[in-house]
DNA sequence: AATATTTGCACAAACGATTGTGATTACGTA
DNA sequence: TACGTAATCACAATCGTTTGTGCAAATATT
């Protein structure tokens, strides 16, 4: 099949222009041509002057496959999240998006919704894409971590972010989730608060685990026991929230305050709180997870947790950058922990400064 | 730089086995691996069997990269979107995603978070990116449409999805917008409502002129008068929703119930009105636009209208593989129109069926 | 048995960019 | 004048696949 000006052929303004198009006009090779789009040192500033000009000229756009062909390696990003509904993970890719075109990279994305097998297969399509590297957040499910051998076979940077892979050595940009857990109580405690519980979400995921101990953490510092009857386990959902709250209601003590890992589940015991007939947060103060845009639309408005969604993103695209620019020296891991930040509104807020 | 077997190499598993790999294992050509490999006619099935065998065995990894190179085109699909952030893009997205997974293509997502020149350079990135088709919607400011002439020119089959260029002829899936104002306000009609008011997109956005025009239609239908006043323009965000609602109740007449062309342009009237002392639906009833995950948490929860987001995504799918199957026939333009849903919540429901 | 047809595979040229090596020229210095 | 150095650029191989064409052997046809 020729390609070049037979009939067959759609591209009515002719074929792309090419390196070689370049050199025939200018009567060079094309390694000059591209040794001057790239700025070479050994290309004389009158020759990397004309190229630059026919370039601009004929409109050339350079074919990245082929470069990245022969580099073995391409300018694209793959980026595995469980999913992109809700503010949290849409802002985090956002936020690599943001970083990752700055410098000069594209991005996958793909969704693995919260299915292993399906990460898997993400995972297998990126690496067939040939992707410079992977930013992975973890599928709620994920706790056989054998498909990422294969990626560090190969030498692929990788990174998580948010949700890691427990009790592995990787490179990884996190919350810290410990922090948040405790501020959060914290100020639930500070509101006068005695009996805070705790809506906690996978035992094994270690972003659950920080939130919980940072609330042990401040029930500690305060002086005050640690009730198991006041911690109640969930899946993070809405409707979770609603039966871990009922199940705290009907506790012979019951709680005056919540601190939950997750702003849907916040939601889900919200509702079930005002169904009861409980003021909230004169009869019990709340406190979710996550700043979600939701948030807002409450009544009352729920207190949460800032992430830096966009920051994490991006810290993640840089410490990618970093492993890519080392490629080869498998480095010790890194580590990028951000601070959270407390969102006071109206659910928890019983004594207005 | 030497890339096999040397030590700056970093495949501990050694490089990649490619089809020079398994063609000198098995004593044939690369021309026999790769013909094995997609099935073709020519090669018996005997040896068609030993390469897939061997392929599996030494676990052989396809470079895309030099196929999309030598074929002239990659895998990949380029999307387009405004932001991703809300339910609609993200569900699309999805919808995207699921079709061209299993057409065997890759998605490569891009935000031109409405702004115009950052769609442009989206383009051409994807562009650079080779991809196999382009599936796009118009940031809100994009009213002119040269940098989509390249696509045409180079023959990248070009789907729009919702927000699609306006008096152009182009390949597109969209909602019937307008019947989705028209049985938006018929509903509040039925209802018993006699002064419905809009409060509308920008002008020059089709799905905005769609959904206005439906609202003509059915106050037509119901005999009423089409009022000027009762049509408040925004830009549909929050914000907009209470500045329009504050301007209806302004009114000397004040309407009885409000169509608005999207949830977050209804939320912030929702807000006016119970902040007004309003009682929603019994003085205004309320209907919004897009089915957004909050329409289930506002007080009242709000009658909106479903777009089934995801199948937008996979009909934009279905559209790209049916131009792309037929390459090089620059077939009529191809429409795709879905219907829309009306879910009804308390918001708008006056008379409990 | 001779010829036509099919089957199964290899050759080699692409795709477009990158890059180590080496050739040429010009210039400066001894 | 002779020689080393720096500045410029071309050659040609290479990345891994795809594919038009050609050739041989096996099978079918007359």
């Amino acid at each position: 099949m020729a390609r070049r000006g037979t009939s067959d052929d759609y591209f009515p303004g002719g074929a792309p222009v090419s390196m070689a198009d370049l050199a025939r006009e200018l009567g060079v090779s094309t390694t000059t041509i591209s040794r001057a789009l790239s700025d070479h040192h050994s290309i004389g500033p009158a020759t990397k002057q004309k190229v630059l000009k026919l370039a601009k000229k004929l409109n050339y756009q350079p074919n990245h496959l082929a470069a990245a062909l022969r580099r073995g390696q391409s300018r694209l990003l793959g980026v595995v999240v469980p999913y992109i509904e809700g503010r949290f993970f849409a802002s985090v890719v956002h936020g690599i998006e943001q970083a990752a075109t700055k410098a000069g990279y594209s991005v996958i994305i793909c969704q693995s919704s919260e299915d292993v097998a399906q990460e898997r297969r993400n995972i297998d399509t990126l690496l067939g894409a040939q992707v410079a590297g992977l930013l992975v957040s973890l599928a709620r499910e994920t706790r056989d971590f054998k498909h990422f051998d294969k990626v560090r076979k190969r030498g692929t940077p990788l990174v998580f972010f948010d949700r890691t892979p427990a009790g592995e050595s990787v490179n990884a940009v996190v919350l810290n989730d410990r922090a948040g857990g405790y501020i959060s109580t914290q100020h639930l405690l500070a509101q006068g608060c005695r009996r805070v519980a705790h809506i906690a979400g996978p035992r094994h995921m270690s972003i659950y685990q920080g939130r919980h101990q940072g609330y042990l953490d401040a029930l500690a510092e305060h002086g005050l026991p640690a009730d198991d009857a006041l911690v109640a386990y969930s899946n993070m959902t809405q409707g979770d929230g609603e039966r871990s709250m009922r199940d705290l209601l009907a506790l012979p003590n019951p709680p005056d305050a919540v601190f939950a890992a997750g702003d849907s589940v916040a939601l889900g015991a919200l509702q079930v709180l005002k169904a009861a007939g409980l003021r909230v947060p004169a009869d019990v103060a709340l406190a979710g997870f996550s700043n979600e845009g939701f948030t807002l639309i409450t009544e009352p408005r729920l207190t949460s947790v800032d992430q830096h969604c966009e920051e994490m993103g991006q810290a993640a695209v840089r410490m990618f950058l970093d492993l890519a620019a080392d490629a080869g020296h498998p480095s010790a891991q890194r580590q990028v922990v951000l601070q959270p930040e407390l969102i006071v509104r109206e659910s928890s807020l019983r004594r207005p400064a």
